[in-house]
Formats: structure tokens, C-alpha cells, sequence
DNA sequence: GATTGTTAGTTACATTAGAGACTAATATCA
DNA sequence: TGATATTAGTCTCTAATGTAACTAACAATC
């Protein structure tokens, strides 16, 4: 059976959910394997604590709602994180359904030292594109993110 | 705590791993509700399904190295298309540990509607973007991909 | 032609993710 | 006040994935 190209002129290596399937695995690959090996941390888990770093202190619903992470997932980071002591958490007293998430002094070192990483990282990443590129691949994946 | 971009201008926002993988998600969505209700199949049964279709008949092993699976992955994708009659599998004569999968006639009408139901759905992903951005994204993922 | 190595594909086990039920705290409003 | 509804976060059960061990077929070398 040959390929059937005739049915219409779709063409699977340019589909985009598909590319950016692929781009987003093979981008993440080596990053993930640096704060895995490094710090014993799952993806969910280094989102969680880049935000609190990035964004400041704030609950776990806001995690969810900034990231695009379902509420359970993000739970299970937070128990992580806290386990290896990079967070704490505290009860917020006018409502006490809320808890407010910040970063131990271990968990601040590990985010400015996988910071500096994902900045090295990324450049590398693009190294290879044109400013202009850059431009318009960053900003055409933060419209399809919904960001 | 404030945000602590004085430490680096790095900004979580523009960091690609992140962007692809939330462009990915957001953008998988959709496309991966229909092949979900309509035919009950995962992404990696999708994959597979339209890499017969469209490059013709071959081997678990060439679809792990054109679609960048891992083995296990494509062999319960196999399983599962065989479960559901859109795919056989004979075993080749003249190396009896290869096996030649092709597409059943079911498994090519699955093929044409869900390759209809990409080309749409990839047009309505871009149908905000300028020619230029379009040929510029699907490059630089291209690339980002290793395709 | 027995031993050793390699390759295609599967299986088994452990890890991770997802969906929905659940608990505790608060809010609403009769 | 008491009934009902919401909300933040956790737990439980199941589905999907990743890793590595495994089987079967073939290849190569002594």
C-alpha cells in the first residue's frame, strides 16, 4: 500500500499538535534529566516551585490556575516539595481552608541554581534561530497556550 | 516574599520546554476528544494509525524510529489497534521476528476521517496566524524535533 | 554445529497521571 | 439558627507510562 497523500494534502510532520508533541519532548529531555538527577524532582514538582519563586508566596488553587495544573497533581507536588523541605506551608487564619505556600532557604538555593540552568538551557535551545524567529515562535506558542 | 527576577531576567513565561508543553497540552485537546469518543483510541494508537496510512505498510520497529516511540509504547498500540480491527499483522517469510502490519479496510476509513478531522482541526490552531508566523512555527518545531 | 551475540517484539513490575468521591472550613440565605 | 451550597485540598481507584527483564528468531564465529 503506498502513501494515500491524495485524499487531501495533509501531511502529519507539519500538524501541529503533533510537532508540538515532539518539540516539547525532545526539548524537555535534558532539562528534566538535570533537576531529576539533581534534586529527585518530577516536572509537576519544578513548576510548582518555580512559580512560588517567580510569582511569590500563594495558595495551591492559584498554583493550578497560573500553571494550567490540575488541582491533584499540583497536591501531590506540594507533598513532595515539602517532604524535601524545599516549601512549608501555613494555614491562613481568616480562612483556614487556604494554605499560603512559600520557600525554605533550600528551596530558594534550588530554584536560583535551576533558574540559571533553564536560562542556559533555553538559549541553547534557540541557538540556532534568528531573533526574529524567536519572536515569533515564543509568541505564536504563548497564543496557542492560552498564556 | 516578592519575585526575584533581579536574580536573573530569566522569565518562566517565555521558557520554551514550558511553552511547548502547554502549547502541546492545550493544543492536543481538542483533536484528542474526538479520536477519544469516536474510536476509543489513545494518541500513540492515533500515531500509529496514521503512520501506516500515510508512509504505508512497515514495522513496529519503523514506526518507533519515524514517530520517536519507544518499543513498548507502539507494541501495546499495536495490541489495541488489532483489538479494535483497523490493523493485521503477518509475519515476514523471510525474517520470521519482523511483522508487517497494514491497514484493514475499517482501519482506513478511520484513517481518512481522522486525518479530515486533523487537517481542520490544524487550520483552525493557525487561522490567526500570518502565512510568515505559520511557516516560521512549524519550522523552528520542526527543527526543535529532530524531524 | 554449539556458543555467543543481536534484534523484534512482549511481559511484568513499579511509577505517574486522571477522575471523582470525600473532608473540613466557610458562605448564603430562608 | 439551621439547611444547603461552595470552596480548598486530599484520598482512592483506575488507566497509562517507563524500565528492564524476557522470549523467539536469526547471525556470526569458533
Amino acid at each position: 500500500m503506498k502513501p494515500h497523500l491524495e485524499t487531501t494534502d495533509f501531511d502529519l510532520s507539519t500538524f501541529l499538535p503533533y510537532l508540538l508533541n515532539r518539540a516539547a519532548e525532545a526539548s524537555s529531555l535534558e532539562f528534566q534529566q538535570y533537576y531529576r538527577e539533581t534534586y529527585s524532582m518530577l516536572r509537576t514538582e519544578w513548576r510548582v516551585l518555580f512559580h512560588l519563586w517567580q510569582y511569590g508566596n500563594m495558595t495551591a488553587k492559584e498554583i493550578c490556575v497560573r500553571a494550567g495544573l490540575h488541582k491533584t497533581k499540583v497536591s501531590r507536588a506540594i507533598v513532595a516539595l515539602e517532604q524535601k523541605r524545599f516549601i512549608k506551608r501555613d494555614k491562613m487564619a481568616h480562612d483556614r481552608r487556604n494554605e499560603l505556600l512559600s520557600l525554605t532557604a533550600s528551596g530558594r538555593k534550588a530554584s536560583i541554581d535551576l533558574t540559571q540552568a533553564a536560562a542556559r538551557f533555553d538559549a541553547s535551545l534557540v541557538a540556532d534561530f534568528t531573533p526574529e524567529e524567536q519572536v515569533v515562535l515564543r509568541s505564536c506558542l504563548q497564543k496557542l497556550s492560552g498564556i
